[in-house]
Formats: structure tokens, C-alpha cells, sequence
DNA sequence: CGTTATTATGACATCCACTTTCAACTGGAG
DNA sequence: CTCCAGTTGAAAGTGGATGTCATAATAACG
């Protein structure tokens, strides 16, 4: 699902009339590659290692054109930064956030998105998207 | 209500060997009297007509005290300002933001919460708190 | 009451995570 | 190959939050 993201990503720079250039084919390659949940100080970090010539302007700038692309989402778990994660066409999940370690798990329930909406409508109210997040400790951090 | 979240506050501030000071007095009277979820650019705004020489640390600090104090939350929207909200005693609620006109309705389901701690309980999770957020457009604002 | 140790205040400086600017530099259509 | 719209990266700018510090106010004590 790599090689698809890429594609999306790829029919949306051509869509749009932008270009492709060496730093967003690194930068791209290293995001699918990476861990979910990276800040952009991070993945600037990791990409730099290889690329020490790659400054954060782009890679900020970058990660912004996967948002719009479809296939990052931008999110804050209240740490002061703003991380990325991967996302597929469609997909959709909530998170738990260990308050210790700082780790992310992902889950889905069908069953609370059903409700949202449900309390949603009886107000009138539409929604568009929603963020559900749950902080607390680990497995591994309980032991 | 107002009344007993005084006295919440007036304990935690003896118990902490804090002092009272007209400031806090009015910092408190214009927060208890203020819309749910205001910033503290609103809030200080809001005092300045009244108090011209308050100044914004100072609503920043006592707003950080009441929150240590339990009668206030603070909150994150994504709108790049930290917001804080009345909390009574034990009360939880979550919220509908609008993205057009920017209100905030407040809900509460049960089922869902009970949800929320199955789904935490089946990874070992324990939950210490979560926010639950639907963006979306409000009544008013879908006409 | 004054005295005095302690805490509070507010103007200002600093931090920090972006976000924008801009001159130099491509990518790729023609 | 030419040429221009799009791109890059260093550096400057932003805006909100937070720290600093000299001055002022609180309240306990004698
Ligand atoms: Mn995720
Ligand atoms: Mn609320
Ligand atoms: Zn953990
Ligand atoms: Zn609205």
C-alpha cells in the first residue's frame, strides 16, 4: 500500500500542476516508512541523517501536501507538536495514549462512531469529522 | 454554584498558603459569570474594560489556579488557543464544536463512556481521562 | 497598629513551534 | 535548449504561552 499512496499522492501533485523534485520523493519514501504518529521535527531529524541538505521549510511544507493529498492526517495529542500519520482511502480509527511512555495504539468501534452520530443528529448538529482519544497507561506500563 | 466553587477555591487557596488578592477576586467573579470556553485573551479582554491594570500574566497564573483548584479545565480545539471551562464537582461532558461559527455545545452519553472503557479494558488500558470532540457545522449554521 | 517574611503582580523578555519571505534554483512543457 | 511557474532552504517573522524580576500587597506576629 505504499506503491498506492504514492500513486495518490503522485495523481494529486500532477492534478494540482505541481512538481515532483527529488526532496518530496525522500521525504514521501521516509513518511510511508516511518512509525505512525511522527512529529515533523522528527521525520526532519530521521531524513537529515541522509539528506543533510533537506532543511524543515520543506519538510513542513511537504507533510502539508500529504494532508491535502489524502494520505496524512495532521493531529495533536497535546504534547505542543503536531504529528502525521498515515492514512488509507476511507480509513478511519481513534487512539489511546499512554500518558507514561508516550506510545500509540489505534481502535476502532463501529458501534461508538453510531452513537456520535446519533447525538450528533438529535441536536441538529452535522458532523464532519471527530477526534476520540482516550489517555491513560499502557499494558506496559500498568505492570 | 457559583458560591461553592468560591469556597473550593478559597480552601485550596488557604490549604495551599496562597493569598487572596483583589485580582484573583475579580479574575474569579468574571470567570464564574463568562460563557463556557473562553480563552484566556478573552477572558483578560473581557476584565481590561473593568480593570485596566490587570494584567495578562496575571489572568494566565490564576486561570492555571483554578484549574489546579478543579473548577476550571483547560481545553485545546485546534484553533491555536488554549480555552478554559467551568468543571463542578465530578461532572464530565463532551463537546460539538462548530467550524463555521465556532460555537461549542456540550454532551453527555453514558453508553458511549462505558464503550470507551470496554475498548481500553480489552488492551490492558487503563483510562485516566479522554476527549471526545465532533467537529461539524450546528443547527443555525446548516440553514 | 508597625514590622517583616512571604507571596503576588505586571511590564517585559524569552521560548518555541510553526509559518512566511525571498533570492537563488529546478522541473518539465514547448 | 529556453523559459517560466513552481520549489527550495536560510533566515526572519508570528502568536500564544511561559519565565524574569523589581516593586507592591498580604497577613502573621510582636
Ligand atoms: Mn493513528
Ligand atoms: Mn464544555
Ligand atoms: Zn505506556
Ligand atoms: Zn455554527
Amino acid at each position: 500500500m505504499k506503491r498506492a499512496k504514492k500513486k495518490v499522492f503522485t495523481d494529486f501533485m500532477s492534478q494540482r500542476g505541481l512538481k515532483s523534485t527529488k526532496q518530496r520523493d525522500v521525504i514521501l519514501d521516509s513518511f510511508l516508512s516511518s512509525d505512525r504518529h511522527l512529529s515533523i521535527e522528527e521525520l526532519y531529524l530521521k531524513i537529515r541523517a541522509k539528506h543533510p541538505n533537506i532543511g524543515y521549510a520543506t519538510v513542513y511544507r511537504t507533510l502539508k501536501l500529504f494532508a491535502e493529498a489524502g494520505i496524512a492526517r495532521e493531529m495533536q495529542f497535546g504534547d505542543g507538536q503536531t504529528r502525521y500519520e498515515h492514512v488509507g482511502e476511507g480509513e478511519h480509527h481513534d487512539h489511546l495514549v499512554c500518558t507514561r511512555c508516550g506510545s500509540i495504539e489505534e481502535f476502532e468501534n463501529e458501534t461508538i462512531e453510531k452513537l456520535q452520530t446519533e447525538v450528533a443528529a438529535s441536536r441538529g448538529f452535522l458532523i464532519e469529522r471527530h477526534r476520540l482519544e482516550l489517555y491513560g497507561l499502557c499494558g506496559n506500563c500498568r505492570k
